[in-house]
DNA sequence: TAAAGCAAAAGTGTATACACTTTTTGGTTT
DNA sequence: AAACCAAAAAGTGTATACACTTTTGCTTTA
């Protein structure tokens, strides 16, 4: 969308970050990333105190940045927004279904179905988020796409902490049954479906699993 | 909460746009800002990128800051995911009323109804958004507190531009009602409330008057 | 007279410089 | 060997400098 030098840096932690490639708690310094992307500190600054407003990272006032590392209270909070929102949102859909809207939607679900049998994580989760975005979008409304959008990165970030491996797979069978009920215009059972999906997607929130220490070099390369 | 210098700056500048003492479109020069504030341009700028992201104001590439001015499209999509989040906001209140929380609430019902008495703008229309958000943070939501405080933000944007003058006592009566609803447990009255005062103060947004520009000095100097 | 052109002024975008804070390190003391 | 302290190193916070773009206002020209 936007391909500012700050937006690109913006871009590339925030796919670092989600696909987990940046540990929750690791440092940022601002020099290293600046050599990394090549620019001078003031750029990675802007990136970097957009990130924090986008919960992504944690700014410590003379410390530094550091990717989040949300509490499962959070991530609790998180998914009660996105119920409430995305139960309004599904009921306001059905009364606005059209067989292209449910197309966009299939399609979606079938790309889905490629990333996670591919076994491809990263684009699997970006994919199964962007599945509700999509439906934000599909209705014309951009604030609620961007902020849907938002809550759900954060939620990216919460479930590639916590997530068990299967979910992924359960999680694209929801949204083909939740595609149906909307081509079906079956409002109850839309909703309904929506408000589990979330849940069992919410419910998977309880393991937490360390994982090793990374460096931003590493991880950045990859992007 | 944060007075860094930059939030000090973004809060300033909140203000005197919530305000209405800085007009829609009007242009906000790094150089006067950081003048009037007494800081370089680079604090300036933190502040401005954070008040973009707030859509408060528009960031045009090479050619600087502008004041947001909402048009009433954008106005109704806000209102929408309003009505979505509020929605199930209210019916999870319900579920959640103590003596202690009503309290909150009719207390701040009685100090917007001293605002709206006092003929005092400024602080009627954002007693009348924080409203919402005290509600949100009464549940101990701090997510759902901040996605609203934003959407609210917009709005208080948008109502200033757009909205008729003796709305806002018919708001505060508005919310008095939803309390009472809110604290007799009556869920379903409460939802239907709320949702018709959102449909209220949207419908007092079709109105487009243009105010005369004015010199950004003027304007914060009495913040 | 109005439109086009052009140079100066003003303003934004990025890099760099420097002050101050935090972290690290190496040696000293207990 | 562990705790402590000081000095160096590294890092953040803010200001300034400079390149480049947009705006402005005057001049030229049709």
């Amino acid at each position: 969308m936007d391909s500012s030098p700050t937006s690109q840096i913006v871009q590339a932690l925030t796919k670092a970050i989600v696909e987990h490639r940046l540990q929750p708690g690791a440092k940022l310094a601002e020099q290293k990333l600046a050599d990394h992307f090549g620019v001078s500190r003031t750029l990675v600054r802007q990136a970097l105190l957009q990130l924090s407003q986008h919960q992504l990272i944690r700014l410590e006032p003379a410390r530094g940045a550091f990717v989040a590392a949300p509490s499962v209270a959070e991530a609790r909070q998180v998914f009660a927004v996105r119920r409430m929102i995305e139960t309004g949102m599904t009921q306001v859909f059905v009364a606005q279904v059209t067989p292209a809207r449910i197309k966009v939607l299939r399609d979606h679900v079938a790309q889905e179905k490629l990333a996670v049998e591919r076994g491809d994580a990263s684009g699997r989760t970006e994919l199964l988020g962007d599945f509700h975005v999509r439906m934000a979008e599909l209705m014309g409304n951009a604030v609620l796409a961007q902020v849907l959008g938002q809550l759900i990165s954060r939620c990216a970030l919460i479930t590639l902490m916590y997530q068990s491996a299967n979910a992924a797979e359960h999680s694209n069978a929801e949204h083909a049954q939740i595609v149906k009920a909307l081509a079906a215009k079956d409002e109850s059972r839309a909703v309904q479906l929506m408000q589990l999906h979330l849940q069992h997607v919410e419910e998977n929130l309880m393991f937490d699993r360390r994982l090793p220490a990374s460096d931003i070099a590493a991880a950045l390369t990859a992007s």
